[in-house]
DNA sequence: TTTTTTCTACTGGTTTTTAGGTATTTTTCG
DNA sequence: CGAAAAATACCTAAAAACCAGTAGAAAAAA
């Protein structure tokens, strides 16, 4: 029950998206869009001049991580609301963002609806999340689940040969070793990683961004 | 110099996006926006209805990858001009689309100049980069300059399963071909990418994003 | 200094892949 | 329609990977 507009301010590296959110916003009978910013500098000094009540903060931006932001701003300006508004779904970004004062997280096919609706909840001083993003937070993240094995100086060695194509043999001639050792690490590898062949193996270690 | 409008569709799966390129383009004199769409199911429908001379798509969208999309729509309706309008900044999904029959590549947080700039010359029947990715063209990645093969689409299927360690055997159960003809894929697999054996070929293939 | 982990190496056997081909049928496209 | 591309299937044989164990030596951790 506020009679005054939302001032409010976009962060986001898009000149697109922040033309998009500016057309999606302007008939909302209480916000007033009053600025979009493309990197963290710029937002930072607008702050010093203006008073901003809500922002819409991108995480990817060019100068500064939007989780880092998100905390400086809170730092300096506690009653500002932030919400973010980012494509990144892992769930230890939304986690982060969270923590470090975020009222909210939305994912940028939300629709419009969902954002009124998280702008609402953030004003009453609640967090929003999005649908999918309150999904990504209740599952433990298959990432998690399935935690990266812990491999030896050996195996990450030896896996990295293996994904070069080599075959135990020639592995074996290039560490002086015998090809049934590289064999052993070989099994090994593949319990670590509870999959059946070298094939699922590099997709799992490509997965786990290992290489 | 045609005095029709183009007529104009988006393909992106955040509104937000759409919205933005709408407001965007809606003052440009040759360009009538026509439609947006969140998906590859929808635009591809909505092609068979109406004439359409430009699409901005996305790479990323829910239902399929714009890559493969962009060289469906070209097979099926040769004159349409096809503009990526896209984050990603992987050299080989901009070689991909090119191959594939898009006019151009535009990072999306391109100016409206360049876009523009990009339009007059894909009508001409040019092929038109923004800034960026010029840049990203113009650097050879090491390991992604030998050329992305092209896959028909059974070895794309199967190159899938064997991804996700199947034999030959069950690849043949599953697809009811006998396990020999999946050895002629797989072989032919790994000609196509110039590799020995599957190691080498999951990687190749996850270099080049087919995952 | 124990204890545990890692690295090494082996036996023996099975399954799968890879490397050369060839060849027919089916689809697609000009 | 005819040609080219794709998909199908086969042969032979060698090479490599995978499975299920065991086990001693070296290195690291408790």
């Amino acid at each position: 029950m506020q009679q005054n507009k939302l001032r409010t301010v976009i962060v986001d590296d898009h000149p697109i998206v922040i033309e998009g959110l500016k057309n999606l916003l302007k008939n909302e009978s209480n916000i007033e869009l009053i600025g979009g910013f493309q990197n963290g500098a710029d937002i930072m000094s607008y702050l010093e001049l203006e008073r901003v009540d809500l922002i819409l903060l991108d995480i990817t931006l060019p100068d500064v991580n939007g989780m880092d932001l998100c905390l400086k701003i809170k730092k300096k300006y506690r009653s500002v609301i932030v919400l973010i508004l980012s494509n990144r779904t892992e769930r230890s970004i939304v986690v982060q963002t969270i923590q470090n004062g975020a009222s909210g997280y939305l994912l940028k096919n939300s629709s419009l609806d969902e954002l009124r609706r998280c702008i609402a909840e953030a004003v009453k001083g609640g967090i929003c999340y999005s649908k999918e993003v309150t999904e990504i937070l209740s599952r433990p993240s298959r990432n998690e689940l399935l935690a990266a094995p812990r491999l030896t100086k050996r195996e990450k060695q030896i896996l990295e040969l293996i994904a070069q194509g080599k075959t135990s043999q020639a592995i074996g001639e290039e560490l002086f070793l015998s090809p049934l050792t590289i064999d052993t690490h070989r099994k090994n590898l593949l319990q670590k990683f509870q999959v059946k062949n070298v094939a699922e193996l590099i997709m799992s270690a490509n997965q786990q961004n290992l290489f």
